[in-house]
DNA sequence: TTGCAAGTTCAAGTGAGGTTTAGATCAAGG
DNA sequence: CCTTGATCTAAACCTCACTTGAACTTGCAA
């Protein structure tokens, strides 16, 4: 609607918060689009500046930039997300959040039960079974932890 | 009690579900030392499957193993967790949990307001704002996001 | 004593999610 | 036209939490 359609990547990097060199990162891996001018310099379209919050949002929502990719990947034609979508994808955030707030629920209760028993004995404690189910994806590469969970022994 | 009061990595590894390479990793953290046979092999305490087993737990609760380094160290003279000790931080650790999904409850309802909506407008969406109360350290390296938290400007 | 699984070190690699650097080019105002 | 600031590319670098590989050495059982 304004005259200024196409914005500069400083100006999408300036509203959304994130850095320049973020937003070349997400482009070069599919997260966003944009066009050229005849000297080579990026144009973004303003609705890209929700296409990039919305970036933010579900990675605050734990999911990777390959999960989000494939999420807007889903939309027709490399759309922003309109209130259609935006409908179906926060009901399934929705669902997510559910899901880690029921693992750190039962963490919390198993940990409850070992206050003050001093146990941290794998058989008993419950916390070690847990293991698998709490995974929330801790920071960190865990790649590897989550394929042997449950092998665990006694003391 | 049993006579092999110290037992080999391989072992370690065994009764904990670590990689014994992770083991070793750890051990250059500082996070766990060992005793060293003649011929320069690791020999650790059994009490050590427990200290592990801490390591592992904490992760699940999202410590890094520099958090995690310095919650054991705390230890008098390096010794592993005994009663009080696992009193004082399970309880610290269920404080991280209720924050955790405080802010995960927070999330969940910004969302829910949203769904229907379509808005992912800033101004008036309220996740743009939840964004770093909401932070509960999702996957991967998000040192500088919270750095800049709340810069956000409108569309 | 031998055989071999399990152990050792050190350096380099992995993968996510970016940032930094360097040097060149572009766009806009005076 | 010229300067200034924004942008360009490519490649290198960063953290975290490990793994992998190469090249040897130990420890234990038969």
């Amino acid at each position: 609607m304004h005259r200024t359609d196409l914005i500069p990547i400083g100006e999408l990097a300036a509203r959304t918060g994130v850095a320049v060199s973020a937003i070349r990162f997400y482009e070069a891996k599919g997260l966003v689009e944009a066009l050229r001018t005849r000297g080579g310099q990026r144009r973004f379209l303003r609705a890209d500046i929700r296409r990039v919050s919305f970036i933010l949002i579900a990675q605050q929502l734990g999911l990777s930039l390959e999960e989000i990719a494939a999420e807007l990947a889903r939309l027709p034609a490399g759309r922003t997300p309109n209130g259609a979508d935006w409908t179906r994808i926060s009901t399934a955030l929705r669902a997510r959040i559910d899901g880690q707030i029921a693992a750190l629920e039962r963490t919390r209760e198993l940990l409850g039960t070992c206050i003050g028993c001093g146990c941290l004995s794998l058989k008993k404690c419950g916390l070690y079974n847990a293991q698998d189910k709490a995974a929330q994806r801790g920071a960190g590469p865990r790649y590897v932890l989550g394929d042997r969970a449950g092998e665990i022994a006694e003391v």
